[in-house]
DNA sequence: CTTAGGG
DNA sequence: CCCTAAG
């Protein structure tokens, strides 16, 4: 069978996820976890993040599970195992021809009829299924009551009669939008903006379920049907943009076949006229945060298609920020969910297998790995666009980074619960509070250049070499084989989380900040804080003309 | 166990 | 990165 329900553990960040693939292509990831009883709970936005980059950078605990495969969820607290069974996957393949990278049945799924289902026996041997009202349901009722009304495994239909498997929302007024959203979402909404109303109706109905606030989407891989193009043009823009990246970034993996979908997407990307260069879903991003996800995150285009763009975009929108201020409750002790070896994994040529250390059974790692050969020359320009002329300086990256989330800071740290662990500013270099105020720094374009090819070295050991290698040393110690690069995003975490939680405080940031990197142990954090320090005082400290301009912006 | 600092 | 001494 296929590819549908992936397990993704993260020790350092206790996020135990499970990730249902609604849609395999596009693939459409939804997060729940299992709580200490064996239930389906929602993932928080800060388990979404998490599981969000551990995708992105570490594949090593994504699991792919079949269809009847029992799921045992050890638990800290409580005594009984309980299970998760998997009883349908549910697989939103495209009606074009089948990828040959894909397996081939399944293909022909009513994407709103095959939506993954999953069974939980609780540890009483109560059994309940997410879809249907019962044991679990508890505690996804009120996120549920979209779901069940529209269509969970019943194959009930949705709730209105406009949108019979092809969604036309188009020619809908924004009162009748306004309603659908209703539909979908049994509540109301005041937004009037129609390309936010009709985004968000197609991604409740993409959705299985949409987990008010934790809901996330991933548009993965290839896009998929014509109709859904169809969508994607004319309800949102972000969500075409990254078919297109995605796309552009398979090409050279299927070279046969992705040429006609590529051209399709291009056509479609011509027509709609994609002028802008963020990836920022313009309409959705603002009134998102109108309406009743201030400040969430919206949905991210993912981000290993664009990773030039993360020292901007990963805090640019600032919801990032601010949504992971702080919340509480989410320590509780995670749920391991192991896979259970329980059948062969459908041979999927778009996975690698690789031994499980854990379980047995193979994890398989999305064959896609997105392994860019040529940047995106446009994005990069648009990024050096950003950046005033004037000279390099080698660590000016972590110091612009520094200074937007100050920025950001300013704006939001205010109503933002004071973590009375962490106000620590003060223990920020002196490089970066000489910089602040400096809201550009500037590299050149070699400097970017190389910054993107290390990284696509970096993505690229990523995908290939997870493990972290040890090998033994003369004196019979244990050295890590491979030196592992600090990507850029890596850096911008550290400066973040050096910002937001204080130097010194490196388990902290390694354990908030850097959850998904599980190769970085806080030492390294630390190491390379200080790396980046005495690099930034290399730079400064006799006027080589350079402080003046700091000391220019600043007074 | 975490942090700091030297190697 | 590693190692280790110090909280």
């Amino acid at each position: 069978m296929g590819t549908l329900v992936d397990i993704v553990g993260n020790e350092e960040a206790g996020v135990d996820c499970i990730i249902s693939h609604k849609a395999a292509d596009p693939v459409v990831y939804q997060l729940a976890r299992v709580d200490g009883d064996g239930r389906l709970v929602p993932a928080t936005e800060d388990e979404v993040m998490a599981v969000e980059d551990l995708l992105e950078e570490d594949k090593s605990n994504v699991r792919t599970l079949d269809t009847g495969q029992i799921l045992e969820c050890s638990t800290n607290g409580s005594e009984g195992q309980p299970q998760l069974e998997i009883l349908e996957i549910g697989t939103e393949k495209p009606n074009i021809p089948p990828h040959p990278m894909m397996d081939s049945e399944e293909v022909d799924v009513h994407p709103k009829e095959r939506i993954p289902s999953l069974v939980c026996h609780g540890s009483d041997g109560s059994v309940c299924q997410s879809g249907s009202p019962g044991e679990c349901s508890k505690t996804f009722s009120e996120l549920d009551r979209s779901k069940t009304n529209s269509s969970f495994d019943t194959g009930m239909k949705p709730d209105f009669s406009l949108l019979n498997g092809e969604i036309h929302l188009d020619n809908l007024s924004v009162k009748d939008l306004q309603e659908t959203f209703k539909a979908t979402f049994g509540r109301e909404t005041s937004v009037k903006d129609k390309q936010w109303l009709k985004r968000r109706i197609i991604m409740g109905l993409t959705n299985s379920c949409d987990f008010s606030t934790t809901s996330f989407v991933i548009i993965d891989n290839r896009v998929g049907r014509k109709q859904k193009t169809e969508t994607c043009e004319s309800v949102d823009c972000s969500v075409l943009f990254d078919c297109v990246v995605t796309s552009a970034m398979e090409n050279h993996e299927s070279p046969s076949t992705s040429h006609d979908k590529k051209s399709e997407i291009h056509s479609i990307a011509n027509e709609t006229n994609m002028e802008s260069s963020t990836f920022q879903d313009k309409s959705g991003g603002k009134d998102a945060e109108t309406e009743e996800r201030p400040a969430k995150r919206i949905r991210k285009p993912t981000k290993r298609y664009i990773e030039e763009l993360s020292e901007g975009e990963s805090r640019d929108s600032g919801a990032k920020i601010v949504s992971s201020v702080k919340h509480p409750a989410y320590d509780q002790p995670s749920a391991k969910v192991w896979a259970r070896p329980v059948q062969n994994f459908g041979l999927d040529r778009r996975y690698l297998t690789r031994k499980d250390s854990l379980g047995g059974s193979g994890i398989q790692i999305p064959y896609v790995s997105r392994i860019r050969r040529s940047r995106p020359r446009e994005n990069l320009m648009n990024l050096m666009k950003l950046q005033p002329s004037g000279e390099g300086i080698s660590i000016s990256l972590e110091k612009n980074d520094v200074a937007s989330s100050t920025q950001l800071d300013k704006e939001c740290g205010n109503n933002a619960p004071k973590n009375s662990l962490s106000p620590r500013w003060i223990e920020e270099p002196p490089v970066v509070a000489s910089e602040r105020s400096t809201p550009y720094t500037e590299r050149t374009t070699i400097q970017l250049e190389e910054e993107v090819k290390l990284k696509n070295v970096e993505s690229y050991r990523n995908n290939s070499d997870e493990e972290v290698v040890t090998v033994p040393t003369a004196n019979g110690g244990m050295r890590r084989k491979h030196h592992r690069p600090w990507t850029l995003s890596e850096v911008v975490k550290l400066v973040d989380g050096v910002a937001k939680y204080g130097a010194g405080r490196w388990s902290e940031i390694k354990r908030l900040a850097f959850a998904s990197y599980s190769y970085r142990t806080s030492v390294d954090l630390k190491d390379k804080w200080r790396n980046l320090l005495r690099a930034s005082l290399a730079e400064l400290p006799t006027g080589n003309g350079y402080s003046a301009q700091w000391t220019d912006f600043s007074g």
